[in-house]
DNA sequence: ATGGCTTGATAGAGACTTTCTATCAATATT
DNA sequence: AATATTGATAGAAAGTCTCTATCAAGCCAT
């Protein structure tokens, strides 16, 4: 039964019966009769179908709410029985939006000392993607943006506020100055995160509102390629002060904070909102909540 | 794995191999296996058996209440798929203490009227019962009281608030009276409930406040019972004013208030304390809310 | 239009799991 | 000490699940 719900909950994801059969492991077929056997023991149709997955049915997206819940309880069970035998163990499976996977080390770090007996899986997504992958209990918590767009049903630790630098080489235009007005950061080339992102939709909002454009010379989802192109001293880019600290300055490179409006944008750890959590869930969660104060400096 | 988790509820109630696996309608060896699986599975013993059930070890009882949950969910799903195509219908099974039994048929007839598929089984139980009952998802709601002892995880709705009345014959001492107090009660030999029921615990307590001692003649789990003898004319006792009119007075039968203490204890609905209630306990909720300040004169 | 491709349903065989009956060993009860 | 109760175990039968192979329906490109 719960592995049937497993079955609806990849069908989800994927929206396509054989890569759904194939994330869970087994033929499509398979997959197939499962659905059917749920449908047959509901009463009711789930999804739509027209020789290729279409849609879930209203009945469908109710059920898949209850999937969501009981296999996620059901795989929290399991997880609190195996914490109770061998101390905390197994993988946390994290996902961080770009600008902050530099302060998740100030997570894992001090967590692993703790706890040494549990892996990490760290993936880099969109703030949208975080939040979905937390939906289909494909994450166990995520780190982005608490404030600004909508959430859903999850439950979040505030960790530190962004602030943002203008990163340049020190002979470029504007590299000799103390602090900069977004106005002025208009007018520079940029490298930019690219516009799925939402830090690249606040900088972008953010340049339009001191009456610049947002044209950058560069996109990237990463940030390590937007920093080493800075790092030749002729690009120019945009970050947060954490993650611009953390990558470490040269001389030549300056990371100058921008002022006017001083923008602050709060970055914290995203849960599933179900009570209790997973022991790894929930002693993530207590890290969170220690860290947090150090680092909202 | 879900059907194995109702062994588990099972075992909780019957603390015995066989009476558990016979109310799963599966014989015993079917069951001892499905406990031995999910202890394999997860690694760890949650029965302390010695020749014969003794108890959950620690392990065991957070299972307990996680089958309590992912069963519970399950069956909600379940019914809610079923509404969704018959409307509402099923069973909708309720307990309720003796002295508030007279008010259920003040929430169960616009009931039916509004969902004439619904069927009903309704116990009379002690409040802790119902409390069990609920726990263990024997029932989908209670009726009890809600103000005194320790409910637990359940969400309440106040029906109606208690007021008692000395029944006796209008030719007995104290007959002619237009209110009492509980002082002048205790000198009157009763009938009463058993003290399992929390309202001879109350009355027990209002009399002992008064001075008195409660030394009933007789005792009995019924109000039928008492109330049959109150009507010979020969015997007193002290119920709730709902249920005295509920019963119906006759020319000779008094229900006296009882006054100085004032007492007072609030009935309300009881349910599981868990979103989203199933479709049929649901409508129940909105009914005991319609009806509540009605109820409350 | 038509041939090739993708997608999900169906059929049938084999493997695995579940559940039953029968029985046993251990502990209570008398 | 004899008996009854309780839960575990063994083995057979039934049922379920999952696989491979194949099919039919739509999609797409030429």
């Amino acid at each position: 039964m719960i592995d049937k719900l497993e079955f609806i909950l990849a069908l989800a994801r994927e929206k396509h019966f054989g890569r759904a059969a194939e994330a869970c492991g087994v033929t499509q077929p398979t997959l197939s009769a499962g659905v059917k056997q749920l449908e047959d023991q509901m009463g009711v149709l789930l999804v739509n179908r027209g020789s290729r997955f279409q849609s879930f049915t209203p009945e469908g997206q109710r059920v898949l709410e209850w999937a969501r819940r009981i296999v996620g309880d059901s795989r929290t069970m399991r997880e609190e029985m195996n914490s109770l035998k061998h101390g905390l163990s197994g993988r946390l499976r994290l996902a961080a939006i770009p600008t902050a996977l530099a302060m998740v080390a100030a997570l894992t770090t001090p967590y692993r000392e703790k706890h040494p007996n549990v892996q990490f899986t760290i993936y880099s997504r969109t703030s949208i993607e975080v939040l979905d992958l937390l939906d289909n209990l494909e994450i166990d918590a995520g780190i982005t943006y608490v404030e600004n767009e909508p959430l859903g049903r999850v439950s979040t630790v505030p960790l530190y506020r962004e602030h943002y630098r203008l990163l340049t080489s020190a002979d470029a235009p504007l590299g000799n100055r103390d602090t900069v007005t977004w106005s002025e950061v208009a007018q520079v080339p940029l490298c930019l995160l690219t516009p799925d992102m939402q830090n690249r939709r606040i900088i972008d909002r953010l340049l339009k509102g001191a009456g610049g454009e947002s044209r950058p010379t560069l996109e990237s989802d990463s940030m390590i390629l937007l920093y080493s192109h800075v790092r030749t001293g002729r690009w120019a880019s945009v970050m947060p002060a954490k993650i611009a600290d953390t990558l470490g300055l040269t001389d030549t490179i300056r990371a100058i904070p921008i002022t006017q409006p001083k923008a602050v944008q709060t970055i914290g750890l995203v849960v599933p909102q179900r009570e209790p959590m997973t022991p790894i869930t929930a002693a993530l969660v207590a890290e969170a909540r220690r860290l947090a104060p150090q680092l909202s400096g």
